[in-house]
Order: C-alpha cells, then structure tokens, then sequence
DNA sequence: GCAATAACTGACAAAATTGTTAGTGATCAA
DNA sequence: TTGATCACTAACAATTTTGTCAGTTATTGC
C-alpha cells in the first residue's frame, strides 16, 4: 500500500498535475500490463487464456495486474452467464481500446531502433548550431 | 543494481524478447522521465535548465534519471565549449525526437478520459455480443 | 469422499526504484 | 580565503513493486 505522507507519492503526485502524459506512463508501467493489453485485444479475453499466453506469470500477479488495469478503467470484469465454475471475461474499454494504437506507436519505435536504425544528433540539435548557446563565464 | 538471476528479470527479459512494446514502455517508465523528454524537446536543455522547471526533484535523483536516458539513447550529452564551468548540454537523438509524439499521444488520451470523457465497453465486446473471431498474429 | 476447475485473496519475502546525505573539481568573484 | 556555480558520484535508507505460498468458493465428475 502507498504511503501518502512519502516524497515518491507527493513527486508522482505533483506530476500528475503538470500534465496527464505522467498518469498515463503509470497506468502502463507495470511488468505485464502492456503485454496483457494487447492480448485482451486480441481476444484473450479469460484469465486461464492471459496464464496461457504469459506462462511465466503467477495467478496472483496476473490477477494483481487486471485489478490495477481495472482501477484505472482500461478494462471491466464482466461474468459470463450459465458457466460452471462462473467464468470471467476481461473487456477493454473505450479507454482501453484508445490505448492499444498508442502502444502499437510504442512497439514500431523500439523496434525501428532495436532493428539497426541508426541512432544520431539531429543537425538543428547539436552544441554550436543555435545562437542560444552563446558561451559565458558564470555570474 | 539489477540481479540478473532473480525471477524479476527473467520475466523483462521474456517480455523483451516478445515484444519492442515491453522494452520501449520500460525506458519511458520512471517517476521523471517522460517530463524530462518534454522539458528538453522545449529547450530546456540544461541540467539547472531541468531543476527549475522539476523544483522537486533532487540533483542526485535528476543526473541518475538522464543516465539512464542517455543508456537508452534517447539522449546525449555533449560539453559547451568555453563555459566554465563547463557547461552540459542534453540532447535529443532522433531515437528521443521520434518518442515526443508518442509521449504527446498518451498525454491526449489521458487528459481525454481525465476530463470526463465518458468511459464505456465498446457494443462489439459486450459479454452475449457474438462469438468473437480471434484473429492473433504472433505477439 | 476426493479431485478438478476458474478465478481469485491475504500475508509475507525478495528485489527494484526512489530519495537522502555528503562529497568531488575546476574556476571565478568578493 | 571564503563562497558560489555546474554537474555530477557513492553509499545508504525508505518506499514501492514483484514474486511466492497457502488458502477460498462453488460446482461437477468419478
């Protein structure tokens, strides 16, 4: 459980106020929940199906992550009706939904790079090319 | 320091090797970063530049964040010449100039759903809606 | 009666991240 | 000589995240 009287939670805090960009990053910060987004997205949608998919994730840990992805409305719980046990399907939301093309951006960006893209200063960034950087002596 | 033989990293690195998506959400993921990348993509590009506008973040905790930036290269650092002291200034690579329209994208879907844009489940995946098609690439 | 199933929860331990404190070197201004 | 600046680093403590283990509910099949 989080500490409200911590300096790590009022500093995430205080982020999450300057921009909405700091809350998102923490809703899809967590070991698995991108990799379970995606899954759910592409019909996975039962929790038996998600330990499939991952194998190396434990039941707790699965179930701690979809009640996190819960909390933050990516995805609702719903029963499936005339199942025994009672079976639960995991549904993305409209948020959720909205979220998927943004992780998909995420994925083609670390695998341009990770495939061989080179990596370099662009010209109107590097030390020398603005005015700005006008060398002065402190004070 | 990572253990490289705790089930921890055993687990981020199958991720990893699943998908770009896990890797690229781990080098954004950190209580200052995305803000950071911001910052800097609008020309605040000096560590004091940086501790202004993040009054609450420590040096140590600020340095340790831009490392690891730097490790990922989405950054670099590059001396002033002729400030004394030597002045450093933080660079975007393309890697990083490329990751600020993401950024902004999950800025606008969280702000979206921040300001009261109605959460619901999408009719199509609503439990009773018609056996879904699966269709799943290999992700 | 016993096991199997689906989908969990609580308590705790291990590990990772974040924050704190103290210190560095070179240079200049007072 | 003292103090200020810039941009750090090392060592450690606090906090958070992740993983593990045991147990739960309700039903059905053997």
């Amino acid at each position: 459980m989080r500490k409200k009287e911590s300096t790590d939670y009022a500093n995430e805090q205080s982020l999450f106020t300057i921009c909405e960009r700091n809350s998102a990053i923490s809703m899809i910060s967590g070991r698995w929940k991108g990799q379970i987004v995606y899954y759910i997205s592409q019909g996975n949608d039962r929790f038996h199906l998600l330990q499939q998919k991952l194998p190396n994730i434990s039941e707790t840990v699965l179930a701690r992550q979809l009640k996190e992805l819960e909390t933050h409305a990516i995805l609702v719980k719903r029963e499936i009706p005339n199942t025994v046990p009672t079976g639960i399907k995991y549904i993305l939301t409209n948020k959720g939904v909205d979220l998927v093309p943004i992780l998909d951006s995420l994925c083609s960006w670390g695998k341009l790079y990770a495939d061989g893209k080179k990596i370099v200063v662009p010209a109107e960034n590097r030390v020398g090319a603005n005015a700005k950087a006008v060398a002065k002596p402190v004070s």
